[in-house]
DNA sequence: CGCCAATCTGAACAACATCAAGTTCCATGG
DNA sequence: CCATGGAACTTGATGTTGTTCAGATTGGCG
């Protein structure tokens, strides 16, 4: 029964626990991952550390609050995978820029997909409980703005239409992402359909 | 206390309920609306329709069946809603096929907005657990689907850029209503951004 | 070295989901 | 008219959950 889930130094089981807060946040995600967020108990994820149960409300004020930080979490991870994988693909001709619209795309149902019930907790109402989470303005949205004037500058987009319209990428991508991952699209028509999007906003001819 | 919430004959508050079972899931629905899904209790649900709450395991399996028949409710609730509002409209012109479209976004991220709980749990794996439930082969889509049938016999799009693309209508108008309602996009940015989406989609020039 | 504040434990509590066994009701057939 | 069977519901109990709190333990600061 040795605590060695995840502890960064088990200098001898000791009574203080190094960094409990971000332990109880790690593995809340990984059992968040497993069951899902209404099947979490903090008892569980206590147990989970080697800790007891009421460790936990010295760094949270209540089970809701350890979901709002696996939200959080969920959110940033969402976010850096996203840009990573726009990120590999270099700036230049206008077809570039439609694949990084397109690496932007598969990485955001990807993570969806892979992560399903991570993605979910990340759009839940614990998001909201606690500030400081990225949203639209601060987070996600700057990838897709960098993204859009991309296609602009390089003549496949119109300026005028572009304007303004991260929110509808953005929304787009959500819903494609969300109702894929809920099975009501079939993953394999993923890739026509972002092909579709393509040739609807006018990028692909 | 009588319990008038929706039997259909309350003959002296007998020992047997008329119908217990969908008076159950028409109170966890108010219950879920008032408190959304996670913080529904299937005693508090029970005693609502003053019952005890054992008596909902001769209706449900577990509480997750109860929750899971209230997602199916919300859906069929979310169909009906854009059905109605779009079918308010008459079918014609070109500009009648963009007002058709429109209602049919308005109607949906009205829904999410004024029964935000309820829309939530309508898209949580409540809704796979049980079948039944309309999914986009045999709910939604079909409403889309005339409406993008509407807009390209009236010369509003493009024959072959609609073919297939309901999907991605109903990706962008789900992303849309659920960002907006979980406050990511502004609710007073929801017009312009269907004015967008129209642009977009080469239906309002 | 001694003390303080932060950290963790253990036991406790009420509310919860779930189940087994008992109770009430209704319909049916004799 | 009454017994009888099964369905609908209740009661009581069990184990788990979120949460609290008094106290034990510790690292670090003076």
């Amino acid at each position: 029964m040795s605590t060695a889930t995840s502890a960064p130094e088990q200098s001898g089981r000791s009574y203080h626990h190094g960094d409990l807060r971000s332990a109880l946040v790690c593995a809340a995600v990984a059992r968040v991952e497993e069951v899902g967020a209404e099947h979490v108990s903090l008892r569980a994820v206590a147990a989970e550390v080697g800790v007891s149960p009421s460790a936990a409300y010295h760094h949270f004020a209540d089970k809701d609050a350890l979901l709002g930080e696996v939200a959080a979490q969920g959110l940033h991870q969402l976010v850096d995978s996203v840009s990573t994988q726009v990120a590999s693909i270099p700036i230049g001709s206008r077809e570039a820029a439609r694949l990084r619209f397109r690496a932007a795309a598969q990485a955001y149902v990807e993570f969806a997909l892979s992560h399903p019930q991570l993605f979910r907790v990340a759009f839940s109402p614990y998001c909201l409980e606690h500030p400081g989470v990225p949203t639209t303005d601060d987070g996600s949205v700057p990838v897709l703005s960098d993204l859009l004037n991309d296609l602009v500058s390089t003549g496949g987009l119109n300026a005028t239409v572009r304007d303004g319209s991260e929110d509808v990428f953005v929304a787009t991508l959500h819903g494609l992402a969300t109702l894929t991952m809920q099975g009501m699209i079939p993953r394999e028509r993923v890739p026509e359909l972002l092909t579709k999007i393509e040739q609807l906003i006018g990028v692909s001819d």
